[in-house]
RNA sequence: GGAUGGGUGGCUGAGUGGUUGAAAGCACCGGUCUUGAAAACCGGCGGAGGUUCACGCCUCCCGGGGGUUCGAAUCCCUCCCCAUCCGCCA
């Protein structure tokens, strides 16, 4: 969400940001919503001031029994009601529009962000390690597991249908592994307090980090609405068929269905993690708070038909370790590198030959002000492919959950900065160390930090 | 699923129609006192917005929305949220 302040000061700053996203100019959109809505406050004010004063003559006049005055300043209100009513609908109308419209507009890139139309702008920053030479033609990650035997995405196509996979034995078992691994290097090292969170979360919590209202298709939802309506569906067959009841008694339970209890599920972990601090006010010598946590995380994939469409790498659910962390103004751009270096160490302590890439402007997310990507090298794919997304967010989010922190005690408060990144995508992971590990035979060994995970476990195999 | 009780400023918590934007306490800021600190005492202290060169003035905010009224934190309707008890349950 957007300061209107800043706009109103420097509308050709905000503009020139958003040109260098893509985006036409949005300014005089929003200065001219902004304009009518100032208007009609000045008069509704004026009327609602009159309104006030009379209101307190009346009482006067009332303590001293001159009913003649009261009824006088009675009469006069009478006029002003239907205006002030009038005045009161109108800008409840513009400011929701306002606030309807701003909310759909995304973050402003960064001054030190490359710009660029799309992914092919962006601008690799730093590279790690090297790319492993085989003396064999090096399999995909799918290849190998499905001969391994442990990886199964008929029976999950079977079970859910297509983005979904099963993992079986060892390798189920090297997933775990790589989480716990992830988490101990945070928690241990980096300072990341483990958050076990909810993984259903409401409207506004998904507001606050930014998929809602804009990106509702890219989400999955759950909630008793949809049973329960087709359950009353039925319901009301049968009673159709026989006891006779009335239409309007089937229309209010339905209406009531309507409203049951229902949620998002997390994209990502980002969303909880996030929300910790909504409509919180924190104190300085808190900040910076860093959270991690190991969730699962579900994603339509909407529009992403024919991308990733064999192997592990687009799936509907997926696990990942997040990294999430809240600051005040002047640390984010820090911690931004701090962070991205957290996620990449685990690469590194991998060894996991990768590079860091800091996206364009054209290629950053809705809610970000800059972003690094991390791409791990895909030997099967005979390229770098993304396994974490590190963005600081600014006080974009912040101001969605209104999130604040008090700067210096009896002084106004201030909205924190958020950032948030992948340390790292588990399921991704898993994929890169069967591509990279794999054996002439097929089978895979296991990297050195993850043995410890495993009972020692140096190879999987059949 | 059933039954109650609640949602008030940074926190706790009064307040059932007329200078109540809101008592009191805590916290915080300034001052007095003190060698210093603490204590005590005195004073200050919410947010959003509009308007003004400025001092200032005005409007809105007591979970959200709507309504009654000249006037609502206070009455009515509705939605959301929280807590407790019972039932069910990993």
């Amino acid at each position: 969400m957007h300061d209107l302040k800043f706009i109103r000061d420097d509308p050709q700053a905000f503009d020139a940001a958003l040109k260098r996203r893509g985006l036409a100019p949005l300014s005089t959109d929003v200065l001219a919503r902004d304009a009518a809505l100032r208007a009609v406050l000045v008069k509704l004010q004026n009327l609602q001031a009159r309104r006030n004063e009379a209101s307190r003559q009346i009482g006067q006049a009332k303590a001293k029994k001159d009913q003649a005055a009261a009824s006088a300043l009675i009469a006069e209100i009478a006029g002003l009601k239907d205006q002030i009513q009038q005045g009161e609908d109108e800008e409840r109308r513009l400011q929701s529009q306002l606030n309807d419209f701003l909310a759909t507009i995304p973050n402003l890139p960064a001054a030190d962000v490359p710009d660029g139309a799309d992914e092919t702008a962006n601008v690799e920053i730093r590279r790690w390690g090297e790319a492993p030479a085989f003396g064999f033609a090096a399999k995909e990650h799918f290849e190998l597991g499905e001969a391994l035997g442990q990886m199964d995405f008929a029976a999950a196509a079977r079970m859910s249908g297509s983005r979904f996979v099963i993992l079986k034995g060892q390798l189920a078992r090297m997933e775990r592994a790589i989480a716990q691994f992830m988490l101990d290097l945070h928690t241990e090292e980096f300072g990341y307090r483990e958050i076990s969170p909810p993984l259903l979360v409401r409207d506004a919590t998904m507001f606050g980090t930014g998929q809602l209202p804009k990106f509702s298709n890219d989400q999955f939802f759950a909630g008793e609405r949809e049973w329960r309506r087709k359950h009353l569906f039925e319901t009301a067959e049968e009673v159709s068929a026989g006891t006779p009841v009335g239409v309007g008694d089937i229309t209010d339970l339905l209406e009531k269905a309507e409203k049951t209890e229902q949620f998002w599920l997390i994209p990502t972990a980002e969303v909880p993690l996030t929300n910790l601090v909504r409509e919180q006010i924190l104190n300085p010598s808190e900040l910076p708070l860093r959270f991690t946590a190991f969730t699962p995380c579900f994603r339509a994939e909407a529009g992403a038909a024919g991308k990733d469409t064999t192997g592990m790498m687009r799936m509907h659910q997926f696990a990942k370790v997040e990294l999430v962390s809240i600051t005040a103004p002047e640390q984010s751009a820090a911690e931004h590198e701090r962070m991205t270096n957290c996620a990449q160490e685990v690469l590194k302590r991998l060894g996991l030959h990768h590079r860091v890439v800091v996206l364009c402007t054209g290629d950053i997310g809705f809610a970000s002000t800059k972003t690094y990507d991390i791409e791990v090298w895909l030997p099967g794919q005979n390229r770098f492919r993304e396994i974490s997304s590190c963005s600081n967010c600014g006080e974009f989010q912040a101001r969605r959950m209104n999130a604040r922190f008090r700067a210096e005690q009896g002084k106004a408060t201030r909205f924190v900065h958020t950032l948030n990144g992948s340390g790292l995508a588990v399921g991704r992971t898993l994929l890169a160390v069967i591509e990279n590990y794999q054996q002439k035979d097929g089978s895979i060994a296991v990297p050195g930090p993850l043995r410890a995970y495993m009972r020692g476990l140096e190879r999987i195999s059949i």
